[in-house]
RNA sequence: GGAGGGAUGGCUGAGUGGCUAAAAGCGCACGAUUCGAAAUCGUGUUUCCGGUAUUGCUGGAACGGGGGUUCGAAUCCCUCUCCCUCCGCCA
């Protein structure tokens, strides 16, 4: 969110970003009710001013016990005026803080236009036979129920079952020990339904509502990545320096309702409305960001790593930037089956855009400053187990469970 | 769901109608002291918006959110949110 005279003054660069992001917003609507504002405002003040002298007068002659009322009139009428005024006035603000609020956040100077691939792990392994898509596999094992689910709820959710359910739980535990002991993070269990001003914060609301699960009565909404919840943690608190940095991770399931998606993209686990991350949130000092940046890339890939996945990481282009991000990295695991490769995490640097909209800061050398916060999912299970079961199935159509995950599962396949 | 108590600056906490942007303490920043540090002393220390000008002056707004009473509200009334206590219900 920026700082409303950041915007009147820097109208040429945000409305290049805002196109680089793809978004038309109207900057020459908002200089003139800017303007309209601005007078508008000296206005208001004026007005005020006046009437609070003359209360103040009223108050010193009723203390000298003498009489006032000749000066009601004239405060009657500039309470009026003030009223009518006032209301065009906050009409008008509005208008320029929604404005405002739809405005993206900056890019970082190393962003290109096209997808560069920074690096490529393991090459994929050569199958004898014809792997098997998680849906065959899903099916014959016994592991998955797409059918069941969508009677249950909808299409493209999804059931787990037997082993599957196990797996699934086997890899959160997995991932969450796994940042918690070795990359130093507090483990959070957050709310998952959380309200407006929190997704706001982040940057999902204004622009992604219509991806947004709401429920009726409250009007809460159903996280769609505990990048949210864990965000807000620390929302509206001014820290000290020496507490930075600090690095939340947490289990959610998220919620998205994925309007506009639909045909071979959503099949089987590809891209359902409910699934199970685990997400890492690190709150840094501004000059640590893009240093942190890089840490939490090499956080997000031991998952696959430790895994023996094959994955690669690639920066995203222009075009596929978030609306908060400045810069973010994909890690997409191959998975043989359906022969793609499969994004499992974006490894984001907000920069001081999130924690502006939550008013998050520190206080520094006697100035109060925004930090800076990103996040990486640690990472998605859908996909990570569409390449599980995937690259790992045998000939005979069984899964091995690779060696870190069996204390986990409690068994070594799946048959 | 019902009854009551509460929400004030980075923190603790005073403040029941104008003299309060807000006491006091803590913290923090700068300076003095010191070889240096601690202690001590001094000064400073909320944010946003407008005007003017530039590191200052000036006007307005904000004491959980919204509304009301009043010439005038941190202070009185209503309402919402959150926290605490008690009762009820419940996994």
């Amino acid at each position: 969110m920026y700082n409303i005279r950041y915007v009147e003054e820097h109208i040429e660069k945000l409305k290049e970003i805002s196109e680089k992001k793809g978004l038309s917003l109207d900057f020459q609507e908002f200089a003139r009710l800017n303007e309209e504002r601005k007078t508008l405002k000296g206005e208001v003040d004026e007005l005020r001013r006046q009437k609070n002298e003359k209360g103040q007068k009223v108050g010193e002659l009723k203390r000298e016990g003498k009489d006032a009322s000749h000066l009601i009139p004239e405060l009657e009428r500039l309470k009026e005026e003030i009223t009518t005024k006032e209301k065009t006035l906050k009409q008008i603000q509005k208008k320029v803080t929604d404005f405002i609020s739809w405005i993206p956040n900056r890019i970082h100077h190393s962003i290109k236009d096209e997808p560069v691939i920074i690096k490529e792990s393991t090459k994929i392994k050569d199958f004898p036979f014809k792997p098997l898509t998680h849906i065959e596999l899903g099916k014959s094992l016994g592991i998955l129920d797409f059918e069941c689910a969508s009677h249950i709820a909808g299409s493209n959710f999804a059931l787990y079952k037997g082993k599957g359910a196990t797996l699934e739980r086997a890899l959160i535990n997995f991932m969450l020990d796994l940042h918690m002991k070795r990359h130093g993070y507090t483990e959070i269990f957050p709310p998952f339904l959380v309200n407006e001003e929190a997704m706001f914060s982040t940057g999902q609301l204004p622009k992604m509502k219509d991806d947004m699960y709401i429920t009726e009565r409250d009007g809460l909404f159903l996280n769609p990545t505990a990048e949210v919840p864990l965000t807000n943690i620390l929302a509206n608190k001014i820290l000290s320096m020496n507490s930075l940095p600090i690095k939340y991770c947490a289990y959610t399931a998220c919620f998205r309702r994925e309007a506009g998606s639909y045909g071979k993209e959503t099949k089987g686990l590809l891209r359902i409305h409910q699934f199970n991350k685990v997400e890492l949130v690190n709150f840094v000092h501004p000059e640590e960001s893009y240093k942190t940046l890089e840490i939490l890339l090499t956080e997000a890939e031991s998952v696959l790593k430790l895994l023996s996945l094959p994955y690669r990481v690639v920066q995203l282009p222009l075009n596929d930037l978030s609306f908060a991000s400045a810069k973010t990295y994909d890690i997409e695991v191959y998975a043989a089956g359906v022969d793609r490769w499969l994004e499992v995490s974006s490894v984001s640097n907000f920069e001081d855009f999130q924690a502006k909209r939550a008013q998050i800061r520190i206080k520094s050398e006697g100035e109060t400053k925004h930090i800076h916060t990103l996040n990486a999912s640690g990472v998605a299970t859908p996909r990570l187990l569409i390449a599980l079961i995937e690259n790992l199935q045998t000939e005979k159509g069984e899964v091995e469970i690779p060696e870190p995950l069996i204390p986990y599962t409690g068994f070594e396949k799946i048959d």
